[in-house]
DNA sequence: CCTTGATCCTCCAGTAACTGGAGATTGTAA
DNA sequence: TTACAATCTCCAGTTACTGGAGGATCAAGG
């Protein structure tokens, strides 16, 4: 199958997946006589496996890592094992700072009651220095 | 007083003071006999409002947005109340997002026993286009 | 007076992960 | 044939800084 499909089967854009090729996630596909790259059925499950890391907001390199435990059959998991495990923290920490940020976010939204920028709780929420 | 003073006041470095003068959220300071920038106390709240609103997660236009409105102080505080309440929803959006993240990596998690890449949940759960 | 070390200056390149566009081919169908 | 879709290769732009090179300037100590 050429470029549009494989994008189209795994909701990529064309020029994502090419990317993903220049940065070495996808192997170098092979090209027809006229240049276009050709995929095959293995290359649809791997651009899932990528998009779907990505979607759960493993950084790119962190995919590298994981296909390569992926690549590597007989390997022990574990580095997989701890890299998810970290990247949850992480993501856990992200909420907890999110939270945090919504909290004194309607913090400022109650106390602004309307009018003029002097009197507004909100430009005056954020004059100082702590919530 | 000089960038390195602003920049220890509100915590900011001073690289990113420079930058702020740079894209127009702080005045173009004047300069000393030999050039160096010469910040007022001024400065310091109007810097301590832009951290702040970064801090609160607020893009850089945001910011602007906001500090237009501080800087016309009979102008009427919608705007910026219409902007920090859509942010205030981006940042929810954000947080629910995280947590299905946080949702699938701990399913992805518990479905690894150890043992090879191949048996391994997390590298299968991957694979496979849907949790 | 001279030297040091801390600050300051102006560029400029790099980061993350794409995204979109220009300009040129190629493939296909009416 | 003619049109239109899809593909190709660059390459620039996005966000919000961050760090560094190479070169002035300043204050303090000797
Ligand atoms: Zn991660
Ligand atoms: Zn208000
Ligand atoms: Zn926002
Ligand atoms: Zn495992």
């Amino acid at each position: 199958m050429q470029i549009g499909k494989i994008a189209r089967a795994t909701g990529t854009k064309v020029n994502t997946v090419r990317y993903y090729e220049e940065i070495g996630l996808l192997k170098p596909a092979p090209r027809s006589q006229s240049g276009r790259r050709i995929y095959a059925d293995a290359d649809v499950e791997r651009l899932v496996f990528i998009r779907r890391a990505r979607g759960l907001g493993f950084s790119v390199s962190e995919v590298r890592s994981l296909l390569e435990v992926s690549d590597a059959p007989n390997r022990d998991c574990k580095d997989a094992a701890n890299l998810a495990r970290n990247h949850l923290r992480r993501v856990e920490e992200q909420i907890e700072q999110l939270q945090a940020m919504r909290q004194e976010l309607i913090g400022l939204a109650r106390a602004c009651d309307g009018g003029t920028a002097t009197d507004c709780g909100i430009i005056g929420g954020l004059a100082r220095k702590s919530a």
